[in-house]
DNA sequence: CAACTTATTGAAAATGAATTTCAATTTCTT
DNA sequence: AAGAAATTGAAATTCATTTTCAATAAGTTG
C-alpha cells in the first residue's frame, strides 16, 4: 500500500502508520517511518497532527519557515495550532530529520535533513530571497583542515554566501 | 596630541575631534575620524555618546553584542541609554566600520569591519562559547568560484564551524 | 471494552531582542 | 545668542519564539 498524502485527514485512526506502509519504499514513508520510531522510542505519543507535519514538511523540497509550514499544513487540517507546527519541528529537529537554518532575515528556517554526506549550503539572494543550495567537498574539506588545526572537534558548519542572484543582477541597473 | 579613551566624558565639547587628534596616528584614531567624516557627510551630528560607543566598540578586539557594548558604555557614562548603543551600531555598520554577525545564540554581535582583505571566518565554540577567528584564503577563493559558476554576484559571506574547541573536548568525558 | 494515566493540543499569555515613538535636550548653523 | 533640526533615553511596540494551562486524545492496563 502506498502512502498518500491525501489520506491524511482529521481521522488519525485511518491514517498511514509503519504497520501499513511497509509494503510501499518511497523515502517518504521511510522518513515518517523513522519519525514514528523516534516518538516510540522516547514514549511518544504519534497523532494525526504530527503525521500530517512531519508528511508535509518531508514533502516539501525547500527552507521553510514554521510559518510557512504552518500554512502549507492549516490548509489540510484547519483546526491545527501554529504552536504545533513549531513543536513538531522541533521535535523533527531532534530526531536529526530536519535542520535549523538561521539566515539573516530573522527567522528560523528548517530543511531536511539526514545523512552525513549531503551536506550542502546557500547561496542568498539579497535581492528576490532566492536560496541556492550548493556543494563542495573541497570546501568542506578545507573546513575540517581548519579545524584541525585549531584542535576543534566539528559538530556541525554553515556557508551562507549573500550577493545578487544571476536573474536579479540584470534587473538592476 | 594623542587621542584617549579616558579623555571621553560627559562634556561633549572636551572631547577629542578630528581636528585635535590629527597629529596622533593611531589605528583607533583613524577609525573615529572616518566614523566623523561619515557623520559629517550625511548632515548628523557629532555627540558625546557617539564618540564614547564607537571609540569603545573599535577598542574592543572581539565580537560584542549590543548588550555586552551597551555594559561596557555605562560603566564610563551611567547616563546612556541602551537604544543608542543599538542605533549608534547601526551607523557604524552603515558606515562600514561594523558588521553585523548573527551566529545561533539568537541575538546579534558585531565586529569592527573595513578592509575588505581582511575577511575572516569563525569557529563557534558551542560549549564555552569561545569564538575562534581563522582565514582561509583557499576557501574564500572556492566560494568565489562557486558563486561565479552561478552567476551569482558576492556581497558577503559567512562561515561558521560550530563544534567543541581544544580544550572543551578534554574537560567533557 | 472501559477506566486510567500521561502526552498532546491549541489559545492565550509571556518572553526577549530588536525597533519605533515622542517629548525633552543637545548640536550646529546663522 | 537664537533658531532649526538631529539626538537622546524612557517607554511603548513589534515580532518571532517559547511557555502555560485547561481540555482533549493516545495508548496502556485491568
Amino acid at each position: 500500500m502506498i502512502f498518500k498524502l491525501s489520506m491524511l485527514s482529521s481521522h488519525a485512526r485511518e491514517c498511514s502508520t509503519a504497520a501499513n506502509r511497509s509494503a510501499g519504499n518511497t523515502i517518504l514513508s521511510q522518513l515518517l517511518t523513522q519519525f514514528e520510531n523516534y516518538l516510540a522510542g522516547r514514549g511518544l505519543r504519534l497523532t494525526g497532527q504530527r503525521q500530517l507535519i512531519a508528511a508535509t514538511f518531508f514533502t516539501i523540497t525547500d527552507h521553510v519557515s514554521t510559518e510557512e509550514l504552518y500554512r502549507s499544513v492549516q490548509a489540510k487540517m484547519p483546526s491545527i495550532g501554529y504552536v504545533t507546527v513549531y513543536r513538531t519541528l522541533k521535535l523533527l529537529a531532534e530526531a536529526g530529520l530536519a535542520s535549523e537554518k538561521n539566515f539573516k532575515d530573522g527567522f528560523a528556517r528548517f530543511e531536511k535533513a539526514g545523512r552525513k554526506n549531503d551536506h550542502h549550503d546557500h547561496l542568498i539572494c539579497t535581492a528576490c530571497n532566492r536560496i541556492i543550495e550548493f556543494r563542495n567537498p573541497r570546501i568542506e574539506s578545507l573546513q575540517d583542515e581548519v579545524a584541525q588545526e585549531h584542535g576543534f572537534l566539528v559538530a556541525d558548519h554553515n556557508l551562507e554566501i549573500y550577493g545578487l542572484c544571476s536573474h536579479c543582477r540584470k534587473s538592476i541597473n
